[in-house]
DNA sequence: CAGTATTCTTAACCTAGGTTAACGGATAGC
DNA sequence: GCTATCCGTTAACCTAGGTTAAGAATACTG
């Protein structure tokens, strides 16, 4: 499970975006970042880690990553494999929790919300049917007259 | 540790704002909420639990939560209290985390981009001085030319 | 049922932050 | 030391979403 130690360079790059077999690295010393990449292109910082930090992407054992990490300085790294005996069991709770609010960052910093009102929909349809739009608004991070003002524009686009 | 069932009403409190002493709710039937309240006294929705979820202000053992959480469906839940001999070893590292991603969500829904630029210098010092403006924009979900005009007008208001 | 309370929508207007582009200062590589 | 790259700033303009207010539609309650 410990793979053993990293010495990396300034602009190294440790994971990156699509990769399976994720590991999780700790920080001895220096600087390590992790970032997501929109569909435009433009990158997003989701963590910094320095030394004492450990950083990681939050997905379970069977998906691939959403984030690149590197280094913004010469590091030396503790570099872990996951446990996916501990995953499957307790620890995964905990994982596919950080999982999703990692997710969530990542939309709220990304994403146009008519973009996470779609993606709400698909992913939770079941509470869809159960709340008030309003609280769907609430929950995306914008007002419900915003909502409604979205799902209007969709329409007369179409 | 289990504390019991409880039946609650649509509407009902569960846990407030402030509360030292915070539990876990697992849903068994209805449908029960967590959310935020700004300081300009708006709601912001954190999560949503159905039948089956588990909701939780993800704070340590000692802090306050930040959360409401209440019923938005009469329900019948599940009552536990939190395991702190868990949360001070190896479970402690998860909630953490999850904490400082739970407040970094409820911040990008509530709080102005300056205001964040200013908990970001002050919660991770070390880390400001030695990335560049834009990483740390780019962390908050700016982009570099806001936050140079943002500090800016503060400058100008002074 | 009637009556009240929510919710959803629309519209006019406002504001925080994005986009593009240009410039000067700092760094890094050679 | 010279050049190239990166960084921070400014400015003009644009856009997503907020604010306020009002009306219509829907859902509770007695």
């Amino acid at each position: 499970m410990n793979l053993g130690k990293l010495i990396v360079k300034k602009g190294e790059i440790l994971q990156r975006s699509g990769e399976l077999q994720t590991r999780i690295f700790r920080v001895e010393s220096g600087l390590l970042r992790s970032y997501h990449i929109d569909s435009a292109g433009k990158k997003h910082i989701f963590m910094f880690a320095p030394e004492g930090w450990t950083i990681a992407d939050s997905v379970g054992p069977d998906q691939s990553s959403d984030l690149f990490i590197d280094a913004l300085e010469n590091s030396v790294v503790w570099v872990y494999e996951k446990d996916v005996k501990k995953e499957r069991k307790n620890v995964g709770k905990f994982v596919k929790r950080l999982y999703v609010l990692q997710k969530r960052i990542i939309m709220l910093m990304s994403t146009p919300a008519i973009d996470r009102y779609d993606h709400f929909m698909t992913t939770y349809p079941n509470i869809t049917q159960r709340v008030p739009q309003k609280m769907i608004a609430s929950y995306l991070g914008i007002t419900p007259e915003a909502l409604s003002k979205l799902k209007r524009m969709r329409l007369n686009k179409k």
